[in-house]
DNA sequence: GGCTATAAAATTGTTGACAATTTACCATAA
DNA sequence: TTATGGTAAATTGTCAACAATTTTATAGCC
């Protein structure tokens, strides 16, 4: 396992929160998951009270969904909800390399060019899961030169929500194509040259990607049970 | 009292949340003040946990600030912080206007001009609490016809910030002269018209003018003491 | 008076027991 | 077999007592 269950280090509820939330952008967590109060009470060795405060922060992410003695469940987008994501994202991540291009420094860059080596790293090494994660980080770090605490803060949630998305709508083997084709690298270059025209037009072309391979068909809530089985109604 | 101590009717967490957030929006809790847990249990009759619940949501906004062992205060932006709000602020509404002036309905423009004749009941009666609440929350209902989910809530996030920004740094009598002007209403007349443009400079003037009437000079963090009071250092 | 150290009070943090609710299970009957 | 009802188990919600920490008050000393 990837933690010795002896000496418990006392996690606390951010801490916790982390987990989770690494967890759902390296969608090992589905959406729709039950969490119980006690499985993670006993994977992390924490107190009841540090995973219901875990659980309620999360909410607050729209990561999980709580409900009133039913407990907490992994959100699950509705396509409606996808779609506002998506173009609050769109809007924002527009918004934040617009500034980014313009007050990028060389550190901010050098910190960008380490990451795109962490990624390729990952995909070297077959370790797909890290490589997910890394993928979606990456969006975050390419704000972060804006330097603007809310809405980086508010872009976080956002791709951990995307994540959510992906996992729900995403054609299988999405990942894989998706942010190939060195786009995050040209992005890098285009926000080193100061160029924003040329950062927002990649960014444009990317984001359309990832979004245009969701399909949303059939995975309405009130389903028509008629309809999809072919059958027609009696009544 | 506004609300009779007897018969407690058990708010929830989400509730007390809300009751807090508007009294932020009124500007009757200042930033800086604590907040102990007995004093709200006593007053709104719930026990010390839904009190608590509360206090880490309200963390999330970042409308009070939660420290170990030494519990919750109103928080107090810093300048920079402050800058950063209002930046984010400025990105975001414009955003949000913009796309409500395209899809801006009869019915959106209805439900606007109906709170523009609550803001100026409010200022007949000179009910100056309600009013100034009722000047924030326009510019969250203004955004309504945008009709994005995420975007609508991190903008509402952002006003009790800015609320709270205007308390601490606001020159005095600043909301009295601030959302006069009848720039409210001719935003919504533009919305109406559908001339995004300029709804567009309306709201960049009207943003302008709140922030411009900020001042931040000598409330940095660790004040010097000795400029201030025009004695010079003696180590 | 002003300062430090100690003790008391107040406040916050944590835990565990118990209540309320939901879920799972099984027996019974159509 | 399938549906229904009821009981038992499991899960979540709430509360109160206790522990840990901070704040306030007090006394002593320079």
């Amino acid at each position: 396992m990837t933690t010795p269950a002896s000496k418990a280090p006392a996690l606390t509820e951010e801490e916790l929160c982390r987990r989770i939330r690494d967890s759902v952008l390296e969608q090992r967590l589905a959406p729709g998951t039950k969490l119980t109060e006690e499985s993670l009470c006993s994977v992390f060795g924490v107190g009841r009270t540090t995973v219901r405060r875990a659980f309620l922060l999360l909410t607050r992410d729209n990561i999980v969904e709580l409900q009133k003695n039913k407990g907490a469940v992994i959100a699950s987008p509705t396509p409606e909800e996808a779609r506002q994501v998506f173009e609050a994202r769109t809007t924002l991540e527009h918004a934040l390399v617009k500034m980014a291009a313009v007050k990028a420094t060389a550190t901010d860059i050098k910190a960008l060019r380490a990451h795109l080596v962490e990624e390729q790293d990952a995909l070297a090494h077959a370790d797909i899961a890290r490589w997910i994660r890394l993928t979606g980080e990456f969006h975050i770090h390419l704000a972060r030169p804006a330097k603007n605490e809310p809405l980086l803060k508010f872009l976080e949630q956002l791709v951990f929500r995307s994540s959510l998305i992906i996992a729900l709508y995403g054609r299988r083997g999405q990942t894989a194509t998706n942010c190939k084709g060195g786009e995050h690298e040209r992005l890098v270059d285009a926000l080193e040259a100061g160029d924003t025209s040329a950062a927002l037009d990649i960014l444009k072309h990317h984001l359309e990607t990832i979004e245009g391979q969701l399909v949303f068909e059939s995975r309405e809530s009130g389903q028509d049970l008629h309809r999809i089985f072919g059958v027609s109604r009696t009544v």
